[in-house]
This record gives C-alpha cells, sequence and structure tokens, in this order.
DNA sequence: TCTGGGGTCCTAGGACCC
DNA sequence: TCTGGGGTCCTAGGACCC
C-alpha cells in the first residue's frame, strides 16, 4: 500500500512501514566453491560429501550440484547411497560407464566456503542497510531504503548480478514484503532465480504451494497438517486457528499467520550465539567405555576452546549420547556461575556421559550453553553486582581474587585464566569473518 | 534415508520461592 | 495442616533449519 504523502517531522509508526525484504541463497553453495578453484567441475555432477575422503564411502552429503540431483543424489544421503546413484569418475574409468553417468566428489572445507561467503558478505552489506545472515550461504537484507516495489526486481537483479560477476557464484533472491515470503520466493526459481512477490500478492502466491514448502513445517508437522485435512497454504489460511493453535502451540499461530502472508518480523541483524557444540559419530556403535571417555574428551576440549576463541563464558555444560536404532539423550549440568574453564568442561562431560558408559553409543556430542559475552565495558557488569546490596549468592567464577572469599560450591575458579579480557575488546562480529585464506 | 554436524526455538514437568 | 496460585529456573526431549 501507498500511503499519502509524509508531513515533514510526522513519524510513521516504525511497524505500521510495508517493508522489502530480500532473501538471498546461495545455490548448492559448496558445490558452487568447489568449482571455482576447480572449474573443470562446471556443469558437471559434483557431491561434495561431510566427513567424507577422497576414495571412501563413508561420510553424507553436505551439497550435490543440480546436476548431481538429477541422478537422486540428496542432501544428507549417506555417501555410499549416492555413489549407488552416481558413481565416482576415476582416473581408471569403468568402461562400462560413459562418462556422463559418473561425478565428482569432495570433502567439506569450511575454511574454504568460509572465505568465499566473506566475499558475498561484503556486497550484501553494501546493498543494504540490514543484513541478516542465517548461514553460511543465507541472509535476509532490508532493502527499503535502497529501492521501490516498482523497480525491485532491477534491483535483485543487480545484487545477484553482482555476487556472480564478482565472487562467480550464483544466487537465487526472493523479494517480498515479508521474510518469510521472501524466502519462499527466493527458493521458488532455484537456480539463479528471481522472484518478486509484490505486497498485494502475497496470499495468492502462497495459496498453491504444499504445506511443507513453508518454512518451518517439517516431514512431522506436514503430515498432521495433512491428517487434519489441510494439503496447501491456501487450506492452512482459510482453516480454524483454533484447532491449530490446540494443537501446535505458538508454532499453530505463527503457521496460520505465515500462510496467509502475515508476518511482522523486522529484518535484525544476527544476536550473540546461544551455544556451541561439537559432536562426532563412529563409524560402528561403541560399546567400550574407554574410546567412548577419549572421545568426550576431544570433543570438551574443542568446544572449550573455541567459547574461549569466540571471547564467550558459559554456564551451562552439557553432553548428547546417541544409542542405536538413534535415540538421542542428553545431559546437562547448569553452573552457578560464567566459567571459562576447559578441565571444567571436561571433567562435567566425563561426569554426565557415565550413565552411558557401557551402553551401544553410535554417536557423541558436548556442549556449552547460556553464554555470556565480555562486553567492551566490563564495568558495567560490575555495577550490577555492586548494585544488588545485599546478597552475594549469585557469584560469577571469573576468575579475580574476589572468588576466592567466597565458598563456591560448583565450579572452582581457576586463576587469571578463566577472566577473558586478555583477549582484548571483541567486536559484534564473530571470528567468521577473519578467517585466513585456503 | 539406515542417519553428518552445528545450530535455534518450543514444550512440559518438577523444584523452589513467595 | 491443607490447599492455592504465580513466577522462575532447570532439565530432557522434539521439531526444524542449513
Amino acid at each position: 500500500m501507498s500511503d499519502g504523502p509524509v508531513l515533514p517531522g510526522v513519524e510513521t509508526d516504525d511497524d505500521e512501514e510495508e517493508r522489502i525484504v530480500c532473501h538471498v541463497d546461495a545455490d548448492c553453495f559448496y558445490a558452487s566453491c568447489e568449482r571455482l578453484r576447480e572449474p573443470e567441475l562446471r556443469d558437471e555432477p559434483v557431491v561434495v560429501g561431510m566427513g567424507y575422503e577422497p576414495g571412501k564411502t563413508v561420510g553424507a552429503v553436505a551439497t550435490a550440484s543440480y546436476e548431481a540431483r538429477e541422478f537422486g543424489v540428496e542432501s544428507a544421503q549417506a555417501i555410499s547411497s549416492a555413489l549407488e546413484r552416481l558413481p565416482r569418475r576415476a582416473a581408471d574409468h569403468d568402461p562400462e560407464l560413459t562418462r556422463e553417468e559418473t561425478g565428482f566428489y569432495r570433502p567439506v572445507d569450511m575454511d574454504y566456503y568460509e572465505s568465499v561467503a566473506a566475499e558475498v558478505r561484503e556486497i550484501l552489506h553494501d546493498c543494504a542497510d540490514v543484513v541478516r545472515e542465517v548461514s553460511i550461504d543465507e541472509a535476509y537484507l532490508d532493502v527499503t531504503e535502497r529501492t521501490a516495489w516498482e523497480v525491485a526486481d532491477g534491483f535483485a537483479r543487480h545484487v545477484r548480478d553482482r555476487i556472480r560477476r564478482e565472487v562467480g557464484v550464483t544466487v537465487s533472491v526472493g523479494v517480498a514484503p515479508t521474510m518469510s515470503a521472501a524466502k519462499i520466493a527466493s527458493d521458488f526459481d532455484k537456480p539463479d532465480g528471481l522472484t518478486v512477490v509484490e505486497p498485494g500478492d502475497v496470499q495468492a502466491f502462497l495459496a498453491p504451494l504444499e504445506v511443507d514448502l513453508l518454512h518451518g513445517v517439517g516431514p512431522v508437522t506436514a503430515r498432521e497438517l495433512r491428517e487434519m485435512g489441510l494439503e496447501t497454504a491456501r487450506d492452512v489460511a482459510a482453516a480454524d486457528p483454533e484447532p491449530l493453535v490446540e494443537r501446535f502451540g505458538e508454532r499453530g499461530r505463527d503457521l496460520y499467520d505465515r500462510a496467509r502472508g502475515d508476518d511482522d518480523r523486522r529484518v535484525e541483524p544476527k544476536g550473540d550465539p546461544k551455544s556451541f557444540s561439537r559432536e562426532s559419530a563412529f563409524a560402528d556403535p561403541v560399546e567400550k567405555p574407554e574410546p567412548k571417555y577419549e572421545q568426550v574428551e576431544t570433543l570438551a576440549a574443542a568446544v572449550a576452546d573455541r567459547a574461549r576463541r569466540e571471547g564467550a563464558l558459559y554456564r551451562t555444560i552439557g553432553v548428547k549420547a546417541v544409542t542405536p536404532p538413534y535415540d538421542v539423550n542428553t545431559r546437562e549440568q547448569s553452573l552457578s556461575g560464567p566459567v571459562d574453564d576447559p578441565d571444567l568442561v571436561e571433567r562435567i562431560a566425563r561426569d554426565l556421559f557415565t550413565e552411558f558408559e557401557d551402553e551401544a553409543v553410535r554417536k557423541l556430542g558436548v556442549r556449552v550453553a547460556n553464554l555470556e559475552f565480555a562486553t567492551a565495558d566490563q564495568a558495567s557488569l560490575d555495577s550490577w553486582e555492586g548494585a544488588g546490596g545485599e546478597s552475594g549468592d549469585e557469584q560469577r567464577a571469573d576468575g579475580g581474587e574476589s572468588a576466592a572469599d567466597e565458598p563456591e560450591p560448583d565450579p572452582e575458579p581457576e586463576s587469571e585464566s578463566t577472566t577473558h579480557s586478555q583477549h582484548g575488546p571483541t567486536e559484534g562480529q564473530s571470528s567468521l569473518t577473519d578467517f585466513s585464506g585456503p
């Protein structure tokens, strides 16, 4: 809706303002990155495998190029199954197969992809005032101040072409008045797509879509919606919202609103992370305790190291044990105050894991959560401590001598190293951006 | 699908406090 | 002593996303 002229000095209510949201989604990003440094892979089927090693059959598909998808290779598939559908192209290649029936397999190389993503990010920030990075290959842009609906497709094309020209990867772009519609729009015409949904057209655009195309609807919810007789966004939009709320809680309300094109979320930069975790799977379920504890220790050290590098203190430590067939068990423990203490992470992780030491375990994980990040003004932390006046029950175990005068039940503060002030002032941006090239 | 890794948010019950 | 209601925190699990 185009409002009348805005009187000078009269602010329109921010919430009422129509936004122009742009969702940028890279096409099979990891595969595109591999093609960037290995141009021979262009137009060929490419599979990037996680936990995959050249020549082996272990791991899972992280990304498959569109050519590989034609063979039935999909994300999250076991590499062994992918290889059945699309054999590896080998130097001594099977004369039974034509070249067209084979593809290229590469292991994930996050450092390299991160370096490419940083170049894309730079362009995105150049094209918008507010950018929300959702993942390595996806972001929302609020471009309300940069374009207008009449020329939105030209703007989106500009963003897309710049990324192709300056970085060399293709992206799909969706433009809409809401985040959820923009997200679906970017997916509508992949790869190398460009879809603009103008304000009046949102509901009509969504209507024919199957429910599982809606963001937040996975296999479970899709099945339940179908059992309720709701197959498409149109059905959901026309349904009585009450049963949806009753069955799905808040999500049901969101689902109903989004299907109708209602979504008042604003594009905002992503805040600090909420947790860090590391996990790894065994080739086969392990029953003996020793190798499992060894893995727990490795993961604990990696997680603690990550947190320290990011300048985060944590107050909760947890473990995950996946037992056959695929039961996910989690255990966690919270401390009385935030710490940076790798030994404590290891000790508590081991402790929480004892419950599973004799069970067959196929996958293990260690996690820290309840994070606190150092702010530039450490003073603000000190001030709330002082402001409380009475009670010292909410002690932070963040080092310093003061901890010694309090009988601390849980974490023993281990000297200076628990403070992270020596890491210097941390910026809002995480260390994701300061990669050091391939 | 015979199952990789790193996240987010929500729910629900119990403990504990007032 | 029994019963009440509200709020918050903790823990475990589930669904979902990329």
